[in-house]
DNA sequence: TTTGATCCGATGGTTTTGGTCGGAGACTCA
DNA sequence: TGAGTCTCCGACCAAAACCATCGGATCAAA
């Protein structure tokens, strides 16, 4: 349950690719082009350019159209690129249900006459959310990524 | 993205239905059945059977089949149902990626012959999963539920 | 001009998901 | 007791999402 597309993997995998490559030159934006992140990572080359203009059209990372030394480059610095802007960019806004983001009150979950658990589970959603908002790119770097803690406030319920 | 089946919304809703009706008999496991609940909900019968037989198949709930009188009660108390329980009842394991759960080591990711992104990615998902094993059927209950908060150890990285 | 790159649109195949159907068992009531 | 009814249960089918592919248009550098 909760699966990444693989749309979204790659897009991650190439984020983190081009800031290794960044951060290696220091500084120099290197472009790298669609095809050197494929054989890289073993992934068909049509479907990664289609993720890559996606991830361009978010502005997440700049396309270079220069002829044979086109390609791609991050936009941003790899800290401010959050996991949940580029999961948002992929595979659209978050939304546990199908009335998370209603545009008004009403004409929601007109199927559930009486639905109760939209508020509790919206508060799920918004802490997924502060926790993919946290990450960034540059945490996918290390090797030794920084613990990270989902604490709750509930009085007594500790499940077994 | 992430988003929940609509059988998992359909489990999260009957379990709260029939949270709410025991307790207020008031420790009398009163059996539903499956139209009842259907119906209160407007949801289609036969769909919400086969998520009603499966979270009986994971215990989670009873089935009594007697007859005209037959139908569902919560197996356990309701602060004793997790989310993740549900959730893993209904659509499997939690898995972020595909690689998530693989039987062994190897046989890894073949597609991906340098993934990187590996162990940043199961922090993230076991964060996810303490936060939906830390609410219960319980928490669904009660108007006002407690505050979530997930918190990161990141040194620097504040997002905007 | 040729080459190699990003782009955009359209198209098939496969898996997942939502939804439907008939059958087997158990209780009720005449 | 036995027909009728109501339930759970498993197998089945259609619609949708997704992965993957192909073809062509545009542009810049060699």
């Amino acid at each position: 349950m909760l699966k990444f597309s693989k749309r979204a993997d790659y897009a991650l995998l190439s984020l983190q690719y081009m800031a290794t490559v960044q951060s290696g030159i220091d500084g120099h934006p290197r472009v790298v082009n669609t095809k050197e992140i494929a054989e890289e990572h073993n992934i068909p080359v049509e479907l990664l350019a289609k993720v890559l203009q996606t991830l361009a059209r978010h502005q997440l990372i700049e396309s270079h159209h220069n002829g044979p030394k086109g390609g791609y480059a991050l936009g941003r610095q790899p800290k401010d690129i959050t996991l949940a802007q580029v999961l948002e960019a992929i595979e659209g806004p978050l939304g546990l249900t199908d009335c998370s983001h209603e545009k008004n009150d009403h004409s929601q979950c007109e199927q559930m006459n009486h639905c109760n658990i939209r508020t509790p589970l919206f508060k799920i959603q918004e802490s997924i959310f502060q926790l993919l908002n946290s990450m960034s790119i540059e945490d996918l770097l290390v090797e030794e990524t920084p613990m990270i803690f989902v604490e709750s406030l509930k009085p007594q319920g500790v499940p077994s």
